[in-house]
DNA sequence: GGCTAAACCCAGTAAAATAGTCAGGTTTGA
DNA sequence: TCAAACCTGACTATTTTACTGGGTTTAGCC
């Protein structure tokens, strides 16, 4: 799991076309002219996100790109994940005899764990919930999914409500 | 936030000095052998550290690196931010009037309350809790701070515990 | 059938970040 | 005094990022 500047162009680019779709196929000159991110870029960006399944394409004039699930199955993290192949973080490559010594393996234990929880927490942000903060544009609210009833929370705890 | 492969080697290094340096202080030299990274790197990287106030260095020789505080008053989130100076992913630079439209500052609200979120997270994570759990061997316990007492939960619970 | 709008594909590329290397310093304990 | 260690800055190779430009294919529409 990185979190670099790519996997932030994927995912405004996904609540962009999640807040237009109910008009039908939204096109990447669209997206492209409102979020400032070059056509060819989103090619790219699109092409990895169609072959991961989350987007479906309609070729054509009229045409263009709608989500292939509903926006609450769609993750921060499935996002993420499909533009930005992970790099192994660990030098040792997985294996178990890194460094020979009783020293083996602590960045890899490490890291999976590290990696691990925040990638779970990013599965639990659904495109469905950047959808309706951006709605009411109350981006304060990207709270914890497995909370049933949404209760109001202050502001503070809104942000570091995990 | 940004999560890459530099912030790692940091708080890999980091990890490496504190389980050392009730033996005095840690060389550079040392922790470039055990963890395989270049001591110029490392050089870099300290550089950094310290002037954030992460570490203290004892010239001459004998010298080498101190953890500046304790490692429960040391967080991965301090460790990251020290050497992964921040680029502001949002194309606005911050500023209020984007696109003009009412589709202003999308991407800045999204990006800085999720950047909040994690960042928050990590803040809770301590160098000393990391060193516990490279201790016992078992780095499932990277559990929220929050929770004055550890009571034994399953690895998933673990793993998943925020 | 032609026009056109859109996805799709691919090769290249400039700028930036990453992960170092190298060559010298300076400081200070033994 | 000397050598171990930190410190500094410049330099470099590789990779990633973000983008450009050119094409091909598909399909709605007049």
């Amino acid at each position: 799991m990185r979190l670099t500047t790519k996997g932030r162009f994927a995912v405004t680019a996904m609540l962009d076309l999640a807040l237009r779709e109910s008009n039908g196929p939204v096109t990447l000159a669209g997206i492209s002219e409102r979020q400032s991110i070059s056509l060819s870029y989103l090619e790219q960006l699109f092409g990895k996100l169609r072959r991961a399944g989350l987007v479906e394409s309609v070729r054509g004039p009229g045409g263009g790109y709608t989500l292939a699930k509903d926006a609450e199955a769609i993750s921060v993290a499935d996002i993420i994940v499909a533009v930005d192949e992970p790099v192994d973080a660990t030098q040792c490559g997985g294996r178990e005899n890194c460094l020979g010594t009783n020293q083996r393996c602590m960045t890899h234990d490490l890291w999976t764990s590290l990696n691990t929880t925040i990638f779970d927490y990013l599965s639990k942000v659904s495109l469905a919930s950047l959808v309706d903060s951006q709605r009411t544009k109350d981006v304060t609210v990207l709270q914890d999914q497995r909370e049933a009833r949404p209760t109001r929370r202050s502001r503070a705890e809104s942000i570091s409500g995990l």
